[in-house]
DNA sequence: GAGTGGTCTAGACCACGGG
DNA sequence: CCGTGGTCTAGACCACTCT
């Protein structure tokens, strides 16, 4: 059992900080990163779950779940019997759609570089989408900031997010990252539901992402939610789909 | 404990039968058609984890993996310390991403009629898609299948299937679920991966859809694999996207 | 037969919120 | 405070694959 682990990829000291999550998310991180910059070669296989338990010294149920994650991202086939094996990755951007989280944190992982140029930010008075998605009055005003996002030079995306004015008084202090302000003032999201759906862009939005008018797009949706459950933000994204693929694993039913 | 299911809509007579797979799936479609139909109204709360184990008849965490998978699909909202909830549902119909199967099951839950028209039956030269994504030689052939989607008499979605000849040598048998067909031969796909992107419709998609030339549509395309890991489904979804959403709950990061 | 993932249990402690 | 969901454990048995 020591030898099956030559470059200690999975002793607990590898992966495990004290204070930064529970133990199956940075497992989770930690193989996922290891797949990402190819530690993990494409088709070799895991650890039997019972070996890796004892390795990074947690019980298989936390193990499980750690993998359940990477199953689900697309990232690692298990097959009962067999083994757990690294999927081969395609030559498109593909995102999970279980762990949509940063931009800049995705690209990172891919080896491209990301930036982002600021469109808009204010206050305004909001739209009806934006009224109900938040829950406030027409008579209130929602801080929104737009952005474009690039990837190595390539427009990849629009993304516009909303958030009430108490949650986000001085949109203009947001530089890179929406979620570091948030944090700072003591809350970003806890929980979000999201809504895909594909639209036509509008001439302006076709420019900003290098498209012809009318070329088709994802459009997600995003409405965030304090663990309190109150929704704090409503994230307009437009994504490229010739460039963007979003993966989902997707478990059928047994026996029937 | 004993006057709190007075409905008895917990008891383990009224959601588990042998042979029909393991605990917490049953017990997920069971909460899930009881939230579908409204015997569970929306803003309603579960019962405590603790108490639907007892009622249920099953450990903890048995019912917490039940309850995981309603809250990926959007039906339940969970909050610590406060409890766990059926969320409101939208007018839209909404489908939730990690349990896309069968069209005729989720109209029918919605109370909607539903009906499928064959476009296309038969056994073909495979495409370059269908050639990877099934693993087989461009001298094979497929069995292909192309049917639209109906729902109330709306048209909803066109869907491509694409198999191997061995897994389905007489395609035209397919009358009405492709998976009940599969099943009876031995082998229906245990598992799927998902990947979805925006596509502009050509013109007899859009004929057939009762949309313009050219507008957005959602195109999902799930690769279907044997509990062995062998590819045998290929197939091509275009949804409407002006009347379906889908849905996804989404995990952010903890603290960090 | 040996090894793998899949399911399930009973119980523990923690973090958070206001029934 | 007590009740809630969130995390984690050690161990058991089953179903399946591979050889």
């Amino acid at each position: 059992m020591d030898g099956s682990d030559p470059d200690g990829l999975y002793g607990p000291a590898r992966w495990y900080r004290d204070g930064l999550g529970p133990r199956y998310r940075q497992l989770y991180r930690h193989i996922s990163s290891a797949i990402a910059d190819g530690r993990l070669e494409a088709d070799s296989q895991l650890p039997p779950e019972r070996d890796l338990a004892e390795l990074a010294d947690v019980s298989r149920v936390t193990v499980r779940k750690a993998v359940a994650q990477l199953v689900s991202d697309g990232l690692v086939e298990q097959r009962r019997g067999a083994g757990s094996f690294v999927r081969a990755q395609g030559p498109k951007l593909e995102q999970s759609l279980s762990t949509l989280t940063s931009f800049t944190e995705y690209m990172l992982a891919r080896g491209k570089s990301s930036a982002s140029q600021v469109l808009l930010r204010g206050l305004f008075a909001p739209t009806p989408d934006e009224s109900i998605a938040l829950g406030i009055s027409s008579s209130e005003r929602v801080a929104r900031i737009e952005r474009l996002r690039h990837a190595d030079g390539v427009p990849m995306a629009i993304e516009r997010s909303s958030l009430p004015e108490d949650i986000l008084p001085y949109p203009e202090r947001v530089e890179t990252s929406l979620y570091t302000v948030l944090r700072e003032n003591g809350g970003a999201p806890a929980r979000a539901i999201q809504r895909i759906t594909a639209i036509n862009l509008a001439a302006h939005e076709a420019r900003l992402l290098n498209l012809a008018e009318g070329a088709a797009a994802l459009r997600i949706d995003r409405t965030g939610y304090l663990a309190s459950g109150r929704p704090i933000e409503f994230t307009r994204g437009l994504y490229r789909s010739d460039i963007y693929d979003f993966v989902a694993e997707l478990r059928l039913d047994g026996p029937s």
